[in-house]
DNA sequence: GCCGGACTACGACATGTCGTCGTATTCAGG
DNA sequence: CCTGAATACGACGACATGTCGTAGTCCGGC
C-alpha cells in the first residue's frame, strides 16, 4: 500500500549513488556489517532511509557481486569482495580494455595525470621491475 | 501507433550498447557522419534498425556532450568530441578520482596490468619526462 | 509556384536499473 | 506460544536506453 507521502522524501541520487554511498561505508569498515550497523551509519550521517531499503540496496549489491555475504545469528554480515584500490583498479582496466588501442590509451593516459601521480605510477612500476 | 511486430526485432542491448556501437562507428571513421552513414554502416553490419532510431541516439549523445555535431546541408554531421583513446583516458582518471587513495589506486594498478602494457605505460612516462 | 522525397523534431512505449518502502514470513528467546 | 527483530518478496516512481511512428519542414525538380 502507498502510504501519503511516502516518496516525498526521494532524494534524486542518480546512476547508484545510494548503493555507492553504501559501498563507502562498508569499505571503511575493517569489519563485515549488519544491514542495522550500515543503517546506523547513515542516519548519523543525517541520510537516514528506511531500514528495507538499506537491506535492498545491500541484497542488491550482493547479488552484483560486490559485496560477500556471512550469517552471524539471525542477521547476515556482509563485507566488499574487493577492496576500494582493487576495485578501482579492476574497473581502470575493464575502461582499459574497452578502447581500441590499448597503449594509444595508456599513452594519453600517462601523458594526462597531474606530475604527483605520475611520479607515483612510475614508483609503482619500479617497484613492479623488482619483483 | 503500436504495428504488430514492431518489438519483435527488439534485441537485449544493455548499458547503451547501441550507444556504444555507435561511437564506435563514429571513432572509426575519419570525418563527420550524418545519420544516413551512420544508419548506412549498421546495414552493411546487419544490425539495422530504423533511420529514426539512429537519429534518436545521435541526438543523444549529443545532449551528452559525446559528440559535437554542425549542419551540412539538409542534414546534421556528426562527430565525436573526443578521441576513443582521449575518451577512455579521460574515464580511467574519472575512476581514479573516484578511489579514496589515488596512490594506492594507482599502484594496484601498475601491478594487475600485464607486462606489456606495464612497458608501454613506462615508455610513456618516460616521454613525459623528457618534455 | 507547387510537389514529393529526404531530413529533423517530437513523442511514445517496452524494458531494466535504482531509490524507496510496506507487508509477509521466519526464527530465537522468554 | 508470543513477541520482536531480521529476512524475503514485491511494488511503485523516476530515469536511461532501445525502438520506432508521425508530423513538420525544406530543397530541388517539374
Amino acid at each position: 500500500m502507498r502510504l501519503g507521502g511516502q516518496y516525498l522524501l526521494m532524494a534524486k541520487l542518480g546512476r547508484g549513488e545510494l548503493e555507492a554511498r553504501v559501498m563507502d561505508i562498508l569499505w571503511a569498515s575493517d569489519v563485515a556489517m549488519t544491514p542495522r550497523d550500515v543503517h546506523d551509519v547513515l542516519r548519523r550521517r543525517r541520510q537516514g532511509v528506511a531500514y528495507t531499503t538499506v537491506m535492498t540496496i545491500l541484497v542488491r549489491l550482493w547479488q552484483k557481486g560486490m559485496l560477500h555475504r556471512e550469517e552471524s545469528g539471525r542477521a547476515f554480515e556482509y563485507a566488499p569482495v574487493a577492496s576500494r584500490v582493487e576495485w578501482t583498479a579492476q574497473r581502470m582496466r575493464e575502461v582499459l580494455r574497452g578502447a581500441g588501442d590499448r597503449d594509444a590509451a595508456l599513452t594519453h593516459f600517462a601523458r594526462s595525470i597531474d606530475t604527483r601521480e605520475a611520479a607515483q605510477l612510475r614508483r609503482a612500476l619500479d617497484r613492479r621491475r623488482r619483483r
